[in-house]
DNA sequence: ACATTGACCTGGGAGC
DNA sequence: TGCTCCCAGGTCAATG
């Protein structure tokens, strides 16, 4: 569900609502996410002081007194700041209850979704450490592009993908930054031009900046923290528009697979 | 080292 | 109306 603009935004609209709060209690309704929930976070967070919320990758850091919530939003999940008597639904897993009593709500219908504590640093969590560079930070750029996708023959847009190339490209910016940077989703990485990489990082940070600055893209159930939802959809060129023209040159919009995924490109713009 | 596939889950929409 | 099938924004572990 959430790509990196949306947790970008979702870590924007909540981080006012909890900074310097004390977490009162945690309610954990269903441990079995894509990975089990601790009793260690219920046990040990309620007391703690919010210091600031982070984002590393699509994760959302939550840094206090006695240690840091790692929260995941997989594919479906959502976090919203509520009242502490809103009464919780279907899918409502977990509860962060605060001393202005306010609460986040994390829900998450297919449950890949995931919420960890630590007391350690969390960039040295399993799951953070491997992580290549943010897209947004002056380290990803055409150089370090070049220098890793040489030799490789893996088409580009499963390589961008890739959270160990560079974090952060979901399906959809994978597919909309290929489109405005006119390569072919099917191209061998190895096999492109760093000039064509250039434009290819541009259009990477671009496309993950406008649609930070527009606030997240909405689709199905995407909201931001306060419930509202994001307005990026309409500025997609390609995602979701099999068969539609092309906003540039009016050809159909074709939908392959690749890796596993629903690839949206023009024949016509991208070579 | 690299590349691909299966797996984890539920809900919504299309088609019959 | 209701059933079945297919699809979905992520990403890890296992397998070639």
């Amino acid at each position: 569900m959430p790509e990196l603009p949306e947790v970008e935004t979702m870590r924007r609209g909540i981080e006012p609502h909890i900074l310097n709060e004390t977490i009162i209690t945690i309610i954990v309704r269903e441990r079995r996410l894509r990975w089990p929930v601790s009793k260690q976070f219920d046990a040990q967070a309620p007391g703690s002081k919010v210091q600031q919320v982070q984002r590393r990758s699509k994760y959302l850091l939550v840094y206090t007194s006695k240690g840091c919530i790692i929260l995941h939003l997989g594919m479906s999940g959502s976090l919203r700041i509520l009242d502490v008597n809103t009464p919780a639904e279907k899918h409502d897993h977990v509860d962060i209850v605060f001393s202005n009593n306010k609460i986040i709500r994390f829900r998450d219908p297919r449950r890949f979704g995931s919420v960890f504590w630590t007391r350690a640093d969390p960039l040295k969590h399993k799951l953070l450490i491997k992580l290549g560079p943010e897209p947004l930070d002056e380290i990803f750029c055409p150089e370090l592009l070049f220098k890793k996708s040489r030799g490789r023959k893996q088409n580009i847009k499963t390589f961008i993908m890739n959270s160990q190339i560079v974090v952060g490209v979901g399906n959809i910016y994978a597919c909309e930054s290929l489109f405005l940077a006119g390569i072919h989703p099917t191209t061998a990485a190895g096999k492109i031009s760093k000039k064509r990489l250039e434009i290819l990082v541009e259009t990477i940070k671009d496309v993950l900046n406008k649609a930070i600055k527009k606030g997240g893209t909405t689709l199905k159930d995407f909201t931001q923290a306060d419930g509202n939802p994001g307005y990026f959809a309409q500025s997609l060129n390609v995602y979701g528009r099999e068969s539609e023209p092309c906003n540039v040159c009016k050809k159909p919009v074709k939908k392959i697979t690749q890796c596993q995924r629903s690839t949206f490109y023009c024949p016509a713009c991208q070579r």
